[in-house]
DNA sequence: AGAAATAGTCTCATATTACGAGAATAATCT
DNA sequence: AGATTATTCTCGTAATATGAGACTATTTCT
């Protein structure tokens, strides 16, 4: 592992439970006193980490300002937050807006009315990559590369998800969820909860995230299936126009970009370095 | 400057107008095609990056993670909000409410209930540091240490904000500042808008940042300036004493935490290395 | 489907520079 | 003001970051 990597490892000494570390915690990750001093040094320089008072460091301005950088940038949040909010107001469902990232799964936004459910989702949650409404909706869409590649590396992961024993299950599963355009999960993620899920494209017609309803089994059975289903695919549709229809950047280049979710070895998560 | 400060200058890359940057980008800022590709592979097994199609990279899932962390940990963030909505729902006052990060001040959270009013504030948007309500009464609240390093490595911006001429008046103005417990400008961030500001405190009285009202000079003309004064003192106070008052994280340590705002020379942001 | 083209990774020798230990400095606490 | 602790600096050594180019992987085009 190189200097850049050890440096950046500072960063997950953060969690929900530790809002601030010190130097001993980045020595005890491994480097002498002086070293730990220079990365911290660095990450202070670049506004990722900030000093407080008594030697503790906790993450810095920078984060917030990238933050807003990418809340700005993400088309995504951008021209899904008024349709939500429409449909919202109609229908007075709770909904979320799922970002995908390569290898992450993340909420990117939410809109909850219902209050009386409890409102497990936020932004910036990261969230199951093969659980849940949100998740699969996406999976569903990757390119057939990047499904055999997480078959091959996630396989077990997949298999526990019920999601197919082999490839070819998984293969025909996915495919028919994307040919379906939706996906129902149910309590996947939170008990009592049912998730119904469309996927959002950019203009090349690429997933980038997800839109789903929230609700609890009671309200999703006395709703009907049919009809929240037509108002999420007729949701997720006109997201994806306002992003498609943007004239916006023109990605004027074609080319890679694999996901290698890197692992030498396939299906073995135990060697850990 | 170290590799680490290069790589992580990667980041810097973004901006307002900048969402995604590619190889040429990075090799632009001096590395060769071998370490461009390291620093961006770093950066994204991080998560501080990502791949997106076409050899361009974004700003990833990381910085919405940190982000989030950030949010759930600021004691500002987290026990200013309920007060000044109280404040805002009461009195219908556009507020915002500032963070001061050693060098930086930002905003960290706005209510805006007067909608006619540009919502030119946002989380995240870094703020002048000594231009405004906001970061004046920061500034006055800073320790006797950290103002003879600001009037020595930028005190051609303090004479500029007119703040003073020299290190005595300097002086004597934040210290005038700190006396009336509040601060007032007009216009210095945005014409016509008049900022009250006040500080907030943890719980050793040290500056955490502060919260404004921003009106326009003609309701700040109507309004009364004694009434928003003692509105905005004790909007401060409360979000102070919920601070302060939370039993939470001693600091258990003594100890530095200076601000070097680092620059070999003082005076002099000529030299770039 | 398969092939051409582009994105990304790996190899290896060399020189840069990251590292560690301790001294010096800077900032708070008493 | 002085003691204490956090942070930076100095410097020789050894590790490793670097750059050029070959190689692999993934995508887009046919």
């Amino acid at each position: 592992m190189s200097s850049l990597d050890k440096m950046l490892k500072v960063l997950d000494l953060f969690g929900e439970d530790r809002m601030s570390i010190q130097l001993d915690d980045v020595q005890a990750a491994g480097a002498s006193r002086a070293t730990a001093y220079r990365y911290i040094q660095s990450l202070c320089d670049s506004g990722l980490l900030a000093p407080t008072t008594g030697g503790s460091y906790v993450l810095g301005p920078r984060i917030i300002e990238l933050d807003r950088l990418v809340r700005r940038a993400d088309p995504l949040l951008t021209r899904a937050g008024g349709p939500m909010r429409d449909v919202s107001a109609r229908l007075g469902i709770n909904m979320m807006l799922c970002s995908y990232y390569g290898d992450k799964v993340m909420c990117a936004d939410i809109v909850w009315p219902e209050r009386s459910v409890p409102e497990y989702y936020e932004r910036g949650r990261p969230m199951p990559m093969f659980r849940g409404a949100m998740a699969k909706t996406i999976l569903a869409h990757l390119t057939p590369y990047q499904l055999r590649n997480i078959m091959l590396w996630h396989g077990e992961l997949v298999r526990e998800a019920g999601l197919g024993e082999n490839w070819e299950q998984f293969r025909s599963n996915m495919s028919r969820l994307r040919r379906d355009g939706y996906c129902i999960t149910r309590g996947e993620v939170i008990p009592d909860l049912v998730g119904i899920g469309a996927p959002v494209f950019d203009a090349e017609r690429r997933v980038l995230g997800s839109v789903v309803f929230a609700l609890p089994e009671a309200r999703f059975q006395s709703a009907g299936k049919e009809e929240l289903v037509a108002e999420i695919k007729t949701l997720a549709a006109r997201i994806t126009s306002a992003i498609a229809g943007e004239a916006g950047v023109r990605p004027a280049q074609r080319a890679a970009r694999p996901r290698k979710i890197r692992s030498p070895v396939p299906e073995d998560a135990s060697s850990v370095e």
